[in-house]
DNA sequence: ATAAATTTGCAAATCATTTGCAAAAGGGTG
DNA sequence: CACCCTTTTGCAAATGATTTGCAAATTTAT
């Protein structure tokens, strides 16, 4: 078992989850921000301490399929691991989907073929409302 | 509008695509299995012809988040582009579901939250029930 | 304050994917 | 078939997100 120590780079990363807690956000961001509010920070010790942040199940790890670099959620409470997340394939956004339904679906695909479903992990993808109104012109 | 060549190379990514029409596959698998078979080819050219390939439509790209490289799928008729997939996390293996019960839950969010669900790029992902048995050891 | 363990910063390594460029191949035209 | 223009290839180098080695700095318990 290893000790878990307090330093400055994990304090502002945590200040940083504080404020972020219904995007979600990629290392890169994370790093940006702390430098802009003038603090020091490493870039090599961010990926570290999210990392670790990920395997502990703070943090949730997303790689969408037409974006380079993996993006993050802060999960603060264990209700945000039985949402499936919704994600725009036009503005990025990823939104959370209510469970009434999908504990129904989910269910029901155990059922008929024995998938268990990890919705924390899954990811629908489409075009949200906003998107639909915004891109029709084109 | 740009003209479309015949070369070698493309026949034989071609030939592979023919031979795996149900698994997915990566661009260094392909290229792994043409030089297995004695035949001459560069890896930057399968990466340029399956980025054509995945614009054209004739494959499915998809990042999955725990591994580093992307995964891609022939797309042999429309059929295949109305299908959610599920992603088993132990296995890999990625497969089709059927659409009965997936449209019902896609109109379900259309009408309830205005998203337009792309089933090809859906991934549900989980634990399929081989793997449960396989490690329900462990 | 000392010592042991962890964490950091920095630079370099990784590794999938992309790109620049010159040479080779395709395919229409006469 | 010979020619020309376009596309494609092979090779090597570039890219860019992420990881890692290592020495120095920081943390925490004693």
């Amino acid at each position: 078992m290893e000790k878990n120590y307090n330093t400055k780079p994990k304090e502002y990363i945590l200040e940083f989850l504080k404020n972020h807690k219904t995007t979600s956000f990629s290392v890169q961001d994370i790093y940006d921000e702390i430098k802009e509010s003038g603090l020091s920070i490493n870039l090599a010790t961010v990926y570290r301490n999210v990392v670790k942040m990920t395997e502990s199940g703070m943090l949730l790890k997303h790689q969408a399929s037409n974006s380079k670099f993996a993006t993050y959620q802060y999960v603060e409470s264990k209700k945000c691991l039985t949402h499936f997340h919704f994600e725009c394939k036009k503005c990025g956004r990823i939104l959370p989907l209510g469970n009434k339904e999908t504990d129904e679906f989910m269910q029901m695909i155990k059922e008929k073929l024995g998938f268990t479903v990890e919705p924390q992990n899954t990811y629908l993808t489409g075009t949200c409302s906003k998107c639909k109104e915004r891109f029709v012109c084109f």
